[in-house]
DNA sequence: CGTTTTTGACCGGCGC
DNA sequence: GCGCCGGTCAAAAACG
């Protein structure tokens, strides 16, 4: 909530009650000293509720400072907090005695996803390529998505835009909790399936893997946009996530945003023509959906219909 | 009643 | 060959 505080989209509606005195062609004549008075007083008026405004920008505008202070000290603590992760993972992979090439690749994969990991594609580069049913995977394109959700929240869904449909749950033998698998819901014309699991380090983040690359487009972005969405994307990291990802960003505004989604990696994103699109789109519809925004714009336009009323009755 | 989810069984790769 | 493990299948259950 916070959040849409800070986001101003009040047209100013109200900002200035007094300016349509300005406007309005009041009688000339018998009452013009008091107009010129009047009218003085208003000035003044008006003068300090653009002050008050002025202090209301600079008061919101250091408070966005402080926000972006904190955002990255964040990211420092969370960077460093990545590179002692990283330069711990190789004594890690030595100590795991029995491992397959396969396991190691999925294992430090999971392992480079928690730590934002730079070389992730770690897996699809060693497979042994003889292995011909296996092909089809190393071709796949792999990517993670790294999403915050509530710590409360069990279900392993992911919104990405996407329909899923579950196949199978496994607990698996290096994170107590399980592991869901999807298939796209486009199968078997679309071969995309994706792994999802919470992170051992912190339960707060589900880890979501992509095998593959839709074929289809996306179903429908005003969908994604308008399903519950507590969760936005956390972090892609330095992933190469599939471009097929860029669009699915969840985002409400309405909701408020945690702390992990205030990623810088959101910002590179924001460029894209689709995301202002869709920013648009869920501007617009907090607008409307926002009840005190209606009643400014029905006090608006009301004042506006009385307002042509008296043009149209002064000059009859 | 059709679709989706759950969950135990099964399969195949890998290390020993 | 055996056991472990991740991934997948498919019947049953749940859901809308």
């Amino acid at each position: 909530m916070e959040y849409i505080s800070l986001l101003d989209t009040s047209l100013d509606l109200n900002a200035n009650p007094m300016r349509f005195l300005d406007e309005a062609p009041i009688n000339k004549g018998a009452e013009n000293n008091f107009f010129e008075l009047e009218k003085k007083t208003s000035v003044k008026e008006e003068t300090s509720a653009l002050v008050e405004e002025l202090s209301r920008v600079s008061a919101e505008n250091k408070k966005l400072t402080e926000m972006l202070t904190v955002l990255c000290e964040n990211y420092n603590n969370l960077r460093s907090h990545l590179m002692n992760y990283a330069s711990k993972n190789p004594d890690r992979e030595h100590a795991m005695s029995r491992k397959r090439k396969a396991e190691g690749g999925a294992a430090t994969n999971k392992n480079s996803v928690s730590n934002n990991g730079g070389n992730s594609e770690s897996s699809s580069s060693d497979e042994d390529s003889c292995k011909k049913p296996r092909e089809e995977h190393v071709k796949a394109k792999i990517s993670r998505v790294c999403v915050r959700t509530e710590a409360s929240d069990t279900s392993l869904v992911v919104k990405d835009g996407y329909q899923w449909r579950k196949y199978g749950q496994k607990v698996t033998r290096d994170n107590p909790c399980p592991r869901a698998y999807f298939k796209c819901s486009f199968a078997p014309a679309c071969p995309v399936k994706k792994k999802v699991q919470r992170s051992v380090e912190d339960q707060s983040i589900v880890v979501a893997t992509y095998e593959g690359e839709h074929n289809h487009p996306h179903p429908s972005r005003h969908e994604s946009s308008t399903s519950s969405a507590s969760r936005c994307v956390a972090a892609q990291g330095s992933v190469p996530c599939s471009a097929s990802l860029a669009p699915t960003i969840t985002l409400d505004l309405t909701k408020p945003m945690p702390n992990g989604a205030k990623d810088s990696s959101r910002t590179g994103a924001l460029g894209a023509p689709d995301v202002q699109e869709f920013l648009v789109e869920q501007m617009a519809s907090s607008l409307t959906k926002d009840p005190s925004f209606k009643a400014a714009l029905a006090a608006a336009i009301s004042r506006r219909i009385i307002q042509d009323d008296r043009h149209q009755t002064e000059k009859w």
